[in-house]
DNA sequence: CATGAATGAGCTTTCATTCAT
DNA sequence: CATGAATGAAAGCTCATTCAT
């Protein structure tokens, strides 16, 4: 049908692509990659099917682009980490709470990358930029494991990456398959006394796999979700 | 589209049905909800388009039963879990090593409950089965907690399903995330030493969670993947 | 979909034969020819597709023997049609009345007529019994013409056909086009005192035509619908 | 389906759409909504499946459009309908021969709205077009009527909307019907003789019953058809 | 720099019908 | 006499994309 215009409201230059953009995460992640059709994004954008393909190219390309996108915004937010004047264990801590936070906040990460995960990681394994934003953070797990092992806090020979796996493990696994996890244990796992539940029981699990003596945590005490 | 009959070899009563269904599961695992065209799914049956429809109505009932298929499996494989003879924290190992196997022995499950999750849980909301499958499994791991309890090995407090959700997180994070997860940490996940030593650390990360006084595992002790 | 026998009132011999007829000249009334489909017939007979075909081998003859059920079905009426002790006026406005009320009584046969119509005639064309059907008719209506013009009542070389086909036309159109007339006209046709209103008028117009002295009838005189 | 792009003859803008619903209207009315199938009003209109939905979204608004045009075009024919200097009763057969004439010009007219009724009017009654096009018509007609009562020539009290729907009834059910009526009359009713006829007979008929002394027509007075 | 118009290819689903007992 | 199972052939519609200015 012929499209009409988008005049929603008016947009200045570049404004239609950061919008496209925006909604094609969006779709994508409420949809999957092939569930996602052009029209909805375009639509979604407040624009037309034909800007998609005058800014990106391709519905491929623009997965790809989506796809940097979220890794760039999860490698902003751990560049604001702050960790200094935190002793080892405060600070495993506060990378594990900003793991799950982050995932909290950008639910669109989950499903955009099981999507890539569904199409066997074939945009992934091309980019340059995702291999480098790992450095970093394994840089700092290392040195948070390095020191608490030198204060005798933490065990010796923990892995970072298995360390790093199990944190996000922990979280992801939670919150993306919350959906048949609910139906299947007829619990509910959003309401906000179990999302802190579980936010402690993630650091109460990781705790006492890295610690030398391990300390329970208030929360893990009491049990119930 | 579905132009030959499909006579490959002579089908009896309702093995087209089941071929049907065998196909669709792998085709949805493979392509996603969206993203498995009818057409593929037939031709994987080595049956035809119509087949589809005469069984199952609509691309949306096969996929429901798709889902249903792989969960009345899981309860088959659990149901088959033979734990008498082993003292608690044998058993709970057990468990741990069963649910790892299953995903490794079915990816199937893995991408087709992300697609599921993906759709918001919609058509396993509906279904009936799928919730009362839980009630073994969970009843399972309340008997070990308790007897590990009783027997002053496990901490007592441990709410079952935190523990089965974590269990699961561990195992279904690596292997549904494996490709992202791959580029992003450049490592190989796959490979027989990798899944050997993963299998361990789930086990190991769990029985420091559940033990009153952790023992470590050997594998766990080496460290690298 | 594999069908189920329906059960809902047992059946005897036959009688699956007639509800399927039933439910043919109902479905074909509603949807045309090329809109009933074979299962929606099926289904308001409580039977299956199947039973179609068993007992009229293919949707056209189902077709052509609702045709001639309902052309059979005017036959057998008009024979009840006692005129004996009526003047030729008073006998005229009985057939017109006839008419007008078997047309209101079985509105199937407006609409199986006109997707008869709309598909050429194709299947009438072949039956002989429908010529047949006329012939009674016509010969009372010449007789009653006759009689009225030997009673200088009617005008002479009223030719019989023009005279039926006019008397069906005012009837047939104003309840066939009902719909279409309504939107049209911003009018209620089906409502009683309209439909009354109708049957006078149409009395009142072939009266007129026929008579030598027309004589107005009260409806006519007072206007509106 | 649609695999040649159509490149019979150079297409300007917009002839395409208009190309598509001349088609439609043509094959609508010769196979009814639900015989016309979307690929022969493609091929009909030189162009391709896709370009119907391009313009008109689906099967069924193609069927409104095509409606709405056909009424279009009723309403354009009267607006040419010139009456001034002819006195009341000539201009009730003008009246009455346009009607009848448009009839047999746009045969497709009258298949159309056989359609639309069969499908109980339910696009039609949406389109407020179709109810503002009625106006003008009424409005002569009550015109001509208020003159011919003045004059003494027309009888009072005649309802123009009766009036209206019997014109039509007799021109447009001996068409529409014809096929049907050809084989239950055994006559033929398309000649140009037979044609000839009965435009004289519906004048004769609508005369009498208009006019206070009626008088005769040549051709009614002779009888056969 | 931006966009209205057009479209090839393929999608899910439905239809009337036949096979086989 | 009756019917459950199976199906070839299309039907209506949608998808990502390109043409042309």
């Amino acid at each position: 049908m012929p499209k009409r215009p988008a005049r929603g409201r008016p947009v200045g230059r570049g404004v239609t692509r950061d919008n496209i953009l925006r909604a094609a995460i969006d779709v994508f992640a409420k949809h999957g990659y092939a569930g996602a059709r052009v029209d909805r994004i375009s639509k979604a954008a407040r624009s037309t099917d034909r800007m998609i393909y005058y800014y990106f190219n391709s519905k491929e390309e623009l997965f790809v682009v989506a796809l940097e996108t979220i890794y760039k915004e999860l490698g902003e937010a751990e560049a604001a980490l702050d960790l200094s004047g935190l002793n080892p264990d405060e600070s495993l801590r506060a990378i594990i709470k900003f793991n799950w936070n982050h995932y909290l906040a950008h639910p669109e990460m989950l499903t955009l990358l099981n999507n890539e995960n569904l199409q066997q990681g074939k945009h992934v394994a091309r980019s340059k930029r995702v291999k480098e934003l790992s450095f970093p953070l394994l840089a700092i797990l290392s040195r948070v494991l390095a020191r608490g092992v030198k204060e005798k806090m933490f065990r010796p020979n923990i892995n970072p990456y298995d360390l790093y796996i199990a944190i996000c493990a922990l979280g992801y696994f939670y919150l993306s398959n919350r959906f048949t996890l609910s139906a299947f244990l007829g619990r509910t796992l959003m309401a906000p006394r179990s999302l802190a539940h579980w936010e402690v029981l993630i650091q109460d699990i990781i705790m006492r796999f890295v610690c030398v003596t391990p300390r329970a945590t208030r929360a893990s005490a009491n049990g119930s979700i």
